[in-house]
DNA sequence: ATCATGAATGTTGTTAACAATCGTGTCAAC
DNA sequence: GTTGACACGATTGTTAACAACATTCATGAT
């Protein structure tokens, strides 16, 4: 639907962007290798975009990049998932309260459209789709708020939200519950800035606690990081 | 003090670092052209080193990559001028109330050696060394609060508010005032989330009055900006 | 004198070949 | 049967040369 920004190339900027929708709704798993030269074929390009459209997606800590092993999409530790959802509870409740102050009624027609698709998704048994839509709703609200700079963050935030929920989430639980985001949009068409914001609060509440950080990832790199930092133990 | 993230390597890590602090303290104006080559000659690397740092820093928008005629440091425009400061004040008084729930004595300690250092930095006149650390002290807070992840959120706004008060800041006016950041740190070591919150976002607004947002931006790109479109005027 | 034209120069963008590294499979030894 | 070493294949990292583009300066015409 939008572009974030220009990272210097408009075909660049779509590989990105591709590689992002496709984490986002859970094509590409945790874990997953992106080997320079299938992506090459897949997307008819030559090496060097390629690489560079994978340190972009590196710099977004959406990828990991490891020197002469490869990139693969990112496996956020539970510390590191604590810290992005700290981060959303830090930013998207202020940021609904500035959408709540600033939508115009072609936003929250946007929005409400967006609840429509939302909720087609997911009667159709359309997981992906509705996984994809669920997490668009939070950037869509950054859209509505007119601020770009946030919606860059928030973006990169609920890309990485999708991760973890890919590796902590329960199994068959989506993004987000719908019903919470039309809460939100009424608040927002009632323009009831401060009720938008605990919303928001207690809906990315709902998502952190269906979460279990606890957990050993599911994945394939579990060996590695169970065992990688040493023998040490109780025994 | 801390390198954020291992963006794949050490060396180049260190080249974007460099250049970010290069930009904070404004050594680096905004508009100034990075040439390649002199990069290469200045960083002691090849050029595929610097192109990559130039791209990391071109996807923070640190610096802005124009097809065909090299990197530039950025020159934000009013709006997103306007936009970075209401991230930053949706984010930072959530972020030092996370941290004053949170600090240690360790902490506090760092963020004390922190303000002496910067009353160090004014009365010796280092102009300089005054604007770098009262723009890490942001960062210092995001680090006592104990968040990489919105670390990196602040620090990427800081630097570009760095550009924003060398476009549109009162000439002479340095980021923050110092006796604002002691308040700040006063309140963590009390303990005072409240406190701590309300003068965070009283400090952001002081630095959003003095900047004249509304003014032509000052820097070399002007009279491009300025005769680029057309040649009206009052003659 | 001013402006347009065009070559010259320097810078960036791209490609391809080469070097280095890692993972894997095989084979021998214990 | 298991373990270790070794060589092979595949993938990534680097370098250098080449091509494309933009800017600049000189030249000449109006």
């Amino acid at each position: 639907m939008s572009t974030i920004s220009k990272p210097v190339d408009a075909e660049e900027a779509q590989i990105v962007e591709r590689i992002y929708e496709a984490v986002m709704d859970q094509r590409l798993a945790p874990g997953a290798k992106l080997s320079e030269a299938h992506l090459c074929e897949a997307f008819g390009v030559g090496r060097m975009r390629i690489r560079r459209s994978l340190l972009i997606l590196a710099s977004r800590e959406v990828v990991e990049l490891q020197p002469n092993r490869g990139a693969y999409v990112a496996q956020p530790s539970a510390e590191q998932a604590r810290e992005i959802f700290e981060a959303r509870l830090a930013v998207e409740p202020s940021l609904v309260r500035i959408a709540a102050q600033r939508v115009s009624q072609a936003d929250i027609a946007v929005l409400q459209q967006h609840l429509e698709n939302e909720s087609a998704a997911h009667h159709q048994g359309n997981r992906r789709e509705a996984i994809r839509l669920s997490g668009q709703f939070h950037a869509a609200v950054a859209q509505a708020a007119g601020n770009s700079v946030m919606l860059r963050i928030v973006k990169d935030l609920v890309t990485r939200s999708s991760l973890i929920i890919g590796m902590y989430g329960d199994a068959g639980f989506t993004n987000c519950r719908d019903d919470e985001h039309t809460a939100i949009v009424s608040a927002l068409a009632a323009g009831d800035a401060d009720q938008a914001e605990a919303l928001m609060r207690t809906h990315l509440e709902h998502i952190t606690q269906h979460l279990q950080l606890e957990r050993a990832p599911t994945g394939a790199q579990d060996l590695l990081s169970l065992f990688g930092a040493g023998v040490g133990g109780a025994g």
